[in-house]
DNA sequence: CTTGTACTAGAGTGATCGCTCTAGCAAAGG
DNA sequence: CCTTTGCTAGAGCGATCACTCTAGTACAAG
């Protein structure tokens, strides 16, 4: 497989490190040395600096992450409550094969730049509208009412999101479990 | 009233800071001039720096706010519903009011600290798991199954947590009334 | 070939970071 | 009175921050 152009190493770098120390505490130059990339192509790819390369880290680990829900909740589905298992179930592995680094890509950026960035802030915004969009649309192939829906899809990314906080401050797998648990009842509810 | 001591100023200042801009936006400058302390007390009070004083004010701030629920869920309770429905609608009022900047006090240190600072992360972890117990026990006191009881408020802190996130970086209402309805639900199916 | 464009390369900039240090002040104990 | 203790006060430290600047390289167009 061919090595990606510098500017994709350079969004993915700081993808990587946004996901784990969040947008203050990635550097500019550990961007650069993680995407082995020599420090003026930052600039020349991205003239607006660490807050442009910021917005392409949010967006395009964002939506990368928002194929997820498409895995979880395609085509093949026929039971909505068995994907929504596996969903949850798949983020508990993650977490803990990732030793609770790997969680949501622009969650920790997202709290950060909220009062303070208002260019970040809408980074963010736009996103998370992305994957309340894509999962309402499946949730409405597999039998949820379409005025639901995006309640829904809100409720299981709120979930979703309040657990990881939770399973990483705590180092532990349980509220996920819990977070899959009220899922699985409120999908259950509206699909009755 | 009197002016608070130095200390409690100092720790004040810096939660407030933590919770608008996060742990490495807030500097140890800002929060000595919002503190009105001189530059050398904080040292004074808080050899260990930066990270002593970030552990004091995320355990004040996080068991302070932990107080909101013995009052929204306190003995004066008879309606587990209403209460949950008040103590929503009470956050999505204090987003409003706050232009989104008065969310959870720790929730922003918390992941920026997951993966990168061990004692910070446990005083957030702290927190949480003192926020799950006192929530536990006011629920089984009006009514929720003692075994369930856990599960229940892990679920509605982290929907409380996800609508936080979701509110702050759309710069609006909507997800927090969205958990509201799934809370409601849960607590509703809990007590059937 | 020459020229132009896109990109690489890293030394160097001023500003700000967390923090250390010394000096001085106020009140209590003898 | 004098000394001690707890705290105030801020100048100044080295390190690191995001960023700018100039120079060099690779390659396509003409």
């Amino acid at each position: 497989m061919a090595k990606p152009t510098t500017r994709d190493r350079l969004v993915g770098a700081t993808a990587e490190l946004f996901r784990v120390s969040g947008y203050h505490a990635t550097s500019v130059k550990a961007i650069v040395e993680r995407a082995e990339a020599p420090f003026g192509s930052m600039y020349h790819h991205f003239p607006g600096g660490k807050e442009e390369l910021g917005a392409a880290a949010i967006t395009t680990s964002g939506l990368a992450y928002g194929d997820l829900i498409d895995l979880f909740f395609g085509d093949d589905v026929t039971d909505l409550v068995e994907a929504t298992n596996a969903f949850f179930a798949g983020a508990a592995w993650t977490l803990t094969e990732s030793d609770y680094a790997d969680a949501c890509p622009i969650a920790t950026v997202a709290l950060e730049v909220a009062s303070t960035n208002e260019d970040l802030r809408r980074a963010t915004s736009t996103v998370f509208d992305d994957w309340i969009t894509r999962a309402s649309a499946r949730f409405v192939q597999h039998g949820i009412a379409p005025d639901q829906a995006p309640r829904l899809a809100r409720g299981l990314i709120m979930l979703l999101e309040g657990a990881f906080l939770l399973c990483r401050a705590g180092r532990t797998t349980e509220p996920m479990a819990d977070a899959q648990a009220v899922a699985v009842a409120e999908v259950s509810r509206l699909l009755a």
